[in-house]
DNA sequence: GTCGATGGTGAGGTTACCTCACGGTGTGGT
DNA sequence: ACCACACCGTGAGGTAACCTCACCATCGAC
């Protein structure tokens, strides 16, 4: 089984990887916090303002949760008045979701303060370095 | 706040680190597969096997957990028996975890495993690019 | 010794998932 | 036209992994 030799790097990548996905994603939670949100949810407003009118099974295939999950996620981002459950003129068993303003400015908002967390982050590799990084994490990329 | 002009990369690198973060989580819990172990758990076994008579609090705080949820860890743990709970003979109110040669052994497997997957992810990049990776990502860790 | 701090754990709650079952609805075969 | 069947969302109920709070045994300092 790939027995090879010293190969030392591989290992340790990935565990450097974990830790700064780790570090992301905490201070990700931490810039979420002033509007309550789970990062699920997050993610869930960003792909119902993505492309209008999303199904719940849509939203559960992209968020890979089961259907039924889905539909507790609609319920809290709902209640919160960022979307809106309507019948789907084309089918009447499904139901789509749209963004409410207020919801398409909470995505705005939430996407501008990752975006900055993000950029303070990684603002401590140089140019270069970001677009070498860049490149190697999209050939890692399934 | 920061309205930085087109800011290219920044954000975009979140994503992508977040992405290699996941496809990592997910091969790892297949390879976790075989010995019905947690990630957690497996974090967990290689703490006790790392540094020898972990107390519980050391356990927490290494996990970053509660105190609390340390002693259900364990307990998963012991249940497998893979690791003992022996007082700790300097502090009567500690115990100490301690792997069994069983615990040990998963260890070692599960480690064997984890960095052959690892490593068979990362030779698509060149020796000299895993390098510049672990450099830039060291970096980046808090 | 006494007393406040500390280590582990029982009890009970929260959250975010899951599966299963059901009613309303589209769809293809005859 | 009909009917069997697949599919949509959701109610009901369960599970796993966390959490806080309260408790007892023990430690360390005075």
């Amino acid at each position: 089984m790939t027995a090879s030799p010293p190969d030392d790097g591989t290992a340790v990548l990935g565990e450097l990887v974990m830790g700064v996905a780790r570090t992301l994603r905490r201070r990700f939670m931490a810039a979420l916090a002033p509007w309550d949100l789970s990062p699920h949810q997050a993610r869930a407003l960003r792909v119902v303002c993505g492309r209008d009118g999303v199904r719940l099974s849509e939203l559960a295939e992209a968020l890979r949760i089961a259907p039924r999950s889905a539909t507790e996620v609609a319920d809290g981002l709902q209640e919160r008045g960022l979307v809106e459950r309507s019948p789907d003129p084309a089918d009447r068993r499904a139901v789509v979701l749209t963004p409410t303003p207020a919801g398409r400015q909470v995505q705005q908002e939430v996407d501008a303060a990752r975006g900055a967390d993000a950029g303070e982050l990684f603002t401590r590799l140089s140019a270069d370095d970001r677009a070498e990084l860049a490149r190697m994490l999209r050939a890692l990329t399934d």
